[in-house]
DNA sequence: GTACACACATTTTTT
DNA sequence: ATGTGTGTAC
């Protein structure tokens, strides 16, 4: 938060805490001081949330209410903790650490990492993502024959997801479930295989992280009691969007503990407690602990996953005695973009009407831009973040949302050639390209040799001639033998294959074996910090994995092996950070850390993201992209009860995250599997008051035109003309399909990869683009492959341009 | 067992 | 349009 001016109010605490209080409107205030067993914060788009929670956090600290060892803090990403952590960090120093301050997942991780011996698990259990799941999952319908009922894996996966969020398992579903249908039972059966399953393999699902820990407390008060005796003040962010299961755990580690004397260890003989003395606390039964939580029911946006918005509605009512505090300033945008916001979300009925308003003034329009294709429109993007760079905007401070991930391929290319420097949070992750998981499973296999999913992902990459034949040898030698399938390749003489199979097998065998005893020594032994980097390097080098992707001449597999250099690096930033990380700890990291965490605002680029991803953050200049029915709100969500109005909000999220200029755009036309389609404008766009909106081509505007060139030349005819409102006549008079406009406008800019090698340039230099026309060569920048040309179009205005990809000639 | 060809579905959002 | 999964030929 930037410095505030110093009104002291007169109740503030005690005078050591003055900095902590300074420049808080009374109801901020309020939010920090408030003393007592429930605090609901209500906390609209901007108003300063993130600054309360940790000054309330700190003030905590300061006043010794609590020791940092009874806060527990969770915020919906790993990037909003770190960023917590820090802001406490930076307002009390050192009394910070010891705190925890993690999402839900990581909290339970951690508690499950301790307790696991209760109930069927080791420390070392691994943790599936969805794509591991699903890879389960889909065996398992494989096996169970239950395609033939309807049954596919992706709607399997999701009913036994949506179950476990709601601390239903396959027992009690069945209870309730018409078992003369038959694709039910088969649903109970794999469900309940799937557990099994799990169990096995000494893994964890990722709903399994909060569900298995809720029902820990349960079934183990004692232990559940430890974690009472401990977590003193317990503060939850985004509350709005907790699930069932998510709530529950609240609940359990709020209640009042029952048992007696603490005790200083875990069940399993590891330190809870750290060494000193509890403040305020004596023995025996306590009162359940302090539980604030901030939320926004119009910022609720995760229904789809089992976000329950009766968790933040009836809080009062679950959490008797409990405060309520509504922020309704906003620190963050300027009026214009709160009163579209405004009027966006209050469409939605059945909510409670809150107005943000700001002091900040009306501040700019909002640009609203209709391209004839999304290339179009992408163009318009990267010309607007341009002219932005050059009035002084960092790139770092502009971001471009859009719903659906796939949209951001347009939206790439036009930036890469027209090398503007950008990022893309989430979409097609790092973690999930099959290289790393294949490096991952490695890994995995020398960590929880249980878990039979990664041995038999492994087996046969790189390529050893083991098949389905053989695997199901190796499956079926291990249950005569009563041993485990990572036992069983330590005997490959007798699992009855050939000798060139027994050889491979023994090999591979004898590389885990090896990597196991640098990453995991025997007991007693410590390994060392950059235990894991080796280990993966002598797994990925032993194993011949590297060998096959340098011996292929498959042009990808060089940027395979690129990503797994990266991946190695990857080990060795974490054994820096953690000098005493171990591969258990690095394995967490990498389930529980999504690219949207760890691709930190590197500053000079801009932002591309998925509205989910961008709640929590805030930029300068927001691009929301795509504006248009059948994306936002998405074609799918009509179906859904509530989804329509959960689309408002994820509109609604995406506009407050603009600090000073908000730009919405769409395309006439979208390419959809393929296939172009003609797209409308949103509904929501009307919902927007017309004077908020400065139309730079409206949607009106690409219909009645309709020229000869493409929009790089023709739409930069400044305004005038084309003023029509868009917003003033119905809809459908306007929306004719534009197929004959197609016609003009085929997709230019996907038409080919050209590459114009060492096309040599100097400023001074003529050239012809394909979009652009002519224009002159003013300097030229980069090395080689990202040689960049600085260009002054003669119509266009000025670009940059990718000398090796751009349509351009010499003249 | 592997390599290639073809068919097919995919596009909602994420810890 | 692109990636995945299945089938067929070697």
């Amino acid at each position: 938060m930037t410095e505030a001016p110093l009104i002291v109010p007169a109740s503030a605490g005690p005078q050591a805490s003055d900095d902590l209080l300074a420049g808080l409107n009374p109801q901020q205030l309020d939010a920090v001081t408030h003393r007592g067993p429930a605090l609901l914060i209500v906390a609209g788009a901007g108003s300063g949330k993130t600054s309360v929670l940790t000054r309330r956090i700190a003030l905590l600290l300061r006043n010794r209410e609590a020791w940092p060892s009874q806060i527990l803090a969770i915020t919906f990403t790993n990037k909003a903790a770190g960023e917590m952590r820090e802001r406490v960090g930076a307002l009390v120093g050192d009394a910070a650490r010891g705190m925890w301050i993690s999402t839900f997942h990581s909290a339970c991780v951690r508690i499950l990492r301790r307790e696991a011996g209760q109930f069927g698990f080791t420390q070392n259990f691994t943790i599936y993502d969805s794509g591991d799941s699903r890879a389960l999952i889909k065996r398992l319908v494989k096996e169970h024959e239950a395609d033939a009922y309807g049954l596919t894996p992706a709607s399997v996966q999701g009913r036994i997801s949506k179950l476990k969020n709601e601390l239903q398992d396959a027992e009690s579903y069945a209870r309730d479930a018409n078992m003369n249908d038959p694709a039910e039972r088969l649903f109970t059966e794999i469900f309940a295989d799937y557990q099994r399953q799990l169990q096995k393999a000494n893994a964890f699902d990722f709903d399994d992280l909060i569900g298995q820990t809720v029902y820990l407390f349960r079934a183990f008060p004692h232990v559940a009691d430890t974690y009472r005796r401990r977590f003193r003040h317990i503060l939850v962010d985004e509350y709005q969007d907790t699930n069932h299961a998510q709530y529950a755990l609240i609940h359990e580690l709020t209640r009042p503990v029952q048992g007696e004397a603490p005790e200083p260890y875990a069940s399993n003989g590891m330190m809870i407690f750290e060494p000193e003395t509890t403040p305020g606390s004596g023995t025996g039964a306590e009162a359940g602990a302090s539980l604030t939580v901030v939320g926004d029911s119009d910022q609720s946006i995760y229904a789809f996953r089992g976000a329950d918005i009766r968790n933040i509605s009836e809080f009062e009512r679950d959490f008797p005695g409990a405060k309520v505090v509504l922020l309704e300033q906003n620190y963050r945008s300027t009026q214009n973009i709160l009163s579209a916001a405004n009027a966006v979300i209050g469409n939605n009925f059945d909510r409670k009407d809150k107005k943000l308003w700001s002091d900040k003034g009306d501040g700019e329009k909002i640009v609203g831009f209709t391209g004839y294709s999304q290339h179009d429109e992408a163009q318009f993007v990267a010309d607007e973040v341009e002219a932005l760079r050059r009035a002084g905007m960092p790139y770092s401070e502009m971001a471009v949302f859009y719903r659906t991930n796939s949209q951001s391929r347009a939206l790439e290319e036009i930036f890469i050639r027209a090398a503007v420097p950008y990022k893309i949070m989430g979409g097609t992750k790092f973690y999930e390209r099959a290289e790393i998981k294949d490096a991952l499973a490695y890994l995995v296999s020398v960590a929880n040799p249980s878990d039979e999913m990664a041995l038999r992902r492994i087996l046969n990459k790189p390529r050893r001639g083991i098949g389905d034949v053989t695997e199901t040898a190796i499956a079926r030698f291990a249950e005569e033998q009563g041993i485990t399938f990572r036992e069983a390749l330590s005997h490959p003489s007798q699992l009855g294959v050939g000798p060139k199979l027994q050889a491979a097998i023994g090999q591979l065998d004898q590389v885990l074996t090896e990597a196991t005893a640098i990453m995991l020594p025997a007991s007693g032994e410590v390994p060392s910090a950059t235990s894991v980097a080796e280990g993966l390097s002598l797994l990925l080098e032993k194993s011949g994995y590297f060998d096959s992707l340098r011996r292929s001449r498959d042009p990808q597999d060089e940027a395979r092996l690129e990503n797994l250099d990266e991946f190695v690096a990857v080990t060795r930033d974490f054994a820096r950070n953690n000098p005493d990380g171990t591969l258990v700890d690095f394995l967490t990291e990498v389930a529980l850390v999504s690219d949207a965490d760890d691709l930190d605002d590197e500053s000079g680029t801009v932002s591309l993201m998925t509205m989910h991803t961008a709640k929590g953050l805030e930029y300068d200049a927001v691009f929301v992209t795509g504006v248009e029915e059948d994306l936002i709100p998405h074609r799918i969500s009509a179906g859904e009860p509530g989804g329509p109005q959960e689309e408002r909000r994820l509109f609604y999220v995406g506009l407050t995250r603009a600090r000073k200029r908000l730009h919405l755009s769409l395309a006439m036309t979208r390419a959809q599997f393929g296939e172009v389609s003609v797209a409308m404008p949103s509904r929501f766009l009307q919902e927007i008051p017309a004077e908020l909106i400065d139309w730079r081509q409206s949607p009106g505007d690409v219909n009645s035109r309709g020229g000869t060139q493409s929009r790089a030349l023709n739409a930069r005819r400044q305004g005038g003309g084309g003023r029509d409102r868009f917003a003033a006549q119905p809809l459908e008079k306007r929306l004719t399909p534009l197929s004959t406009a197609m016609d003009r406008f085929p997709n230019k800019v996907t038409a080919k990869v050209r590459d114009n090698g060492d096309l040599e340039l100097v400023p001074g230099d003529r050239i012809r683009h394909d979009d652009f026309g002519e224009g002159r060569i003013e300097a030229v920048t980069g090395e080689g492959a990202k040689r960049i040309a600085h260009v002054r179009f003669d119509a266009a205005g000025q670009k940059k341009l990718l000398i090796k990809i751009a349509p351009i000639v010499k003249l």
